[in-house]
DNA sequence: ATGATGAGCGCAACCGTTTGCGTATTTTAA
DNA sequence: TTAAAATACGCAAACGGTTGCGCTCATCAT
């Protein structure tokens, strides 16, 4: 029933010993006798005695936490990777500030700021989508406190991060609709601001023209990922004059609103027009009409990762010089998977 | 391009004043000259002085921290609480630990320790299922920790909670069909040993008892809430011989579930057959057969809440005596919304 | 002129733990 | 027997910032 917590000066004054006596028992320091260490070890198990992580902390300069900032924890994707890296953090023995940027840049800056000040020993973000300088990055490095962006990657050199290459899963998906006799693919991408779209796009081009078809850009509309305009974007598709027989779309909501709209259209799901699409619903498991096949990007696994880069950099700063001499640059291949019928 | 940050110390050298002096001033301490206030303040910004923060926190015995523990951060109900509660402590200025149980009452407990040894200043918890021995809760009262449980609320006295009330939700959903004209509603439920169950049920009896219909047992059915056994429950109700024209389910899955099967049964489940359910996805909008209406449990809302309450602790502790005057039990009354038709 | 007042600042302790170094005591080797 | 080495422990500084107390002046009223 302590009021507060024992404390190593209080062990040491009640068995008559140094601090650093009961200090070095405690973390079975060889210099300390057998003796005083059981005693000690007993007594502070006696006082349930704990060590005062600020204490150390301080001491150390070392807090063995390490921070995450990313837009939003709400958003399926991210909550993914937060849980993922929370695992990969416990598991090392680490803590995890959490934060979000609410894809707001000036948040996301003073948000670096305070885990700098909370002397986190590393940082896991991904970046604001109005973020447009990243300066505040590279002042971390100045500061020793190693960063891993993750999914959305700022576009400065000389950083580690892991992102999902989306050209291979799209690659993968148009392969996968042309083997099931698909000669005709549209594709409702997103805005054509997005790197992510651009990689969608390229994906879809290089596995056309491998397959030795020619690639029509009017069958690859863009839409701005709400429903109306995704219906427009449907539409046009289905005007074109070379009517696709199957589509790929921008990410999930996308697939379920045109499909949604498709079958307002009467058009038949099964036979007439096929959907692939990128996942990050993981609902799709509860939905009666849903895209044949999914380009999966791995939250988790990539929350994983980064965790666990980011803890290499740890301990390879504590051991070595702290120059850097590479950048980790891990590309978690997307990977199409079949969505299984009901 | 400082290797280590400014400290007080370093200001206070370079300015032949002590290091009192130095953290007066930046404090704008009255007793400081104005003159000796500017210089200073200009040489640390000129440094780009940032207090070590671990340092303060070991001085003050404070982190400005909250802890959080729950079961599964990639649940949508507990992320939209966390977020809610990370907003809510970035507006007042705390941070957030995050770690997450896995529903395992060990881990828990390591939880419970390792963030009283980080010296948070407050926790906030929803227990794992398997939870049974409270002690460690217990334990923070002695460490004056002040704890808000919330969403899941241990069976013991004197703590502080908000969470959701099944029970008006279920009333208000019986009352929203039998005014739809329904007269025989059936209910599949959760598990008997979940309280939420248990609440669902008590709600369901009050509101067809106040509204002078007889309570018909064989018209409530427990599911294990897979799939398989979702069908199974649909089947029965289907079967009984009020066989009814509505049915409230345990929450968003089982209503899926129970649609997906309705439909293969093909009935018509605008006219013959419809669904209330409890809200925990956000993606009903993205589908095609939903529920007429939800219970809403407002999970930000409640994330709020529980932070709110907490921080009222916090200063209440740090102002007035420790003795707990009273224990804040808060109800977010659950809600029925209905689902937008498309 | 003198004492009181207050403004402006420094001293030093403190928070809890770690750790380099010094030292006393015992053991070992020569 | 004596010097050397090993053993077991204490001293004190350090990490960075905060704060109660005391000190030194200049200012002011008497």
């Amino acid at each position: 029933m302590p009021a507060k917590p024992a404390t190593i000066k209080e062990i040491a004054k009640m068995l008559n010993v140094s601090a650093s006596t009961v200090s070095r028992a405690l973390h079975k320091h060889p210099s300390i006798g057998l003796s005083t260490q059981l005693k000690v070890q007993k007594l502070a198990k006696e006082l349930n005695y704990e060590p005062n992580q600020t204490a150390i902390f301080f001491q150390k300069g070392k807090t063995y936490t390490i921070g995450v900032i990313l837009p939003e924890l709400s958003e399926a994707f991210f909550s993914a990777a937060v849980s993922a890296i929370e695992d990969t953090a416990y598991k090392r023995n680490y803590t995890v500030l959490l934060a979000q940027s609410h894809d707001d840049a000036e948040k996301e800056k003073q948000l670096v700021e305070k885990m700098k000040n909370h002397r986190v020993d590393g940082l896991l973000v991904s970046v604001a989508k109005t973020t447009a300088n990243f300066e505040h990055f590279n002042m971390l490095k100045r500061y020793n406190i190693p960063v891993v962006f993750f999914d959305r990657i700022p576009p400065i050199k000389n950083i580690h991060y892991v992102a999902c290459n989306m050209e291979t899963g799209s690659i993968e998906a148009v392969n996968y609709l042309l083997q099931k006799g698909h000669r005709s693919i549209g594709m409702i991408n997103g805005p054509p601001t997005l790197a992510a779209s651009g990689e969608r796009k390229e994906g879809y081009i290089k596995a056309m023209t491998k397959n030795r078809l020619k690639f029509d850009p009017s069958l690859i509309v863009s839409c701005n990922l709400t429903e109306q305009d995704t219906k427009a974007a449907l539409e046009t598709l289905l005007a074109n004059k070379r009517s696709p027989t199957a589509i790929v779309t921008f990410n999930d909501y996308v697939a379920l609103y045109a499909i949604k709209h498709a079958r307002q259209l009467n058009i038949n799901l099964d036979k007439d027009l096929q959907f692939v699409s990128y996942a990050n619903l993981p609902l799709i498991n509860y939905m009666d009409y849903i895209p044949v096949a999914s380009v999966e990007q791995f939250p988790y696994l990539q929350g994983q990762k980064a965790a666990d880069i980011l803890m290499d950099l740890l301990v390879s700063k504590s051991q070595s010089a702290d120059e850097v001499q590479a950048y980790y640059k891990v590309i978690v291949a997307s990977q199409l998977v079949e969505n299984r019928k009901k």
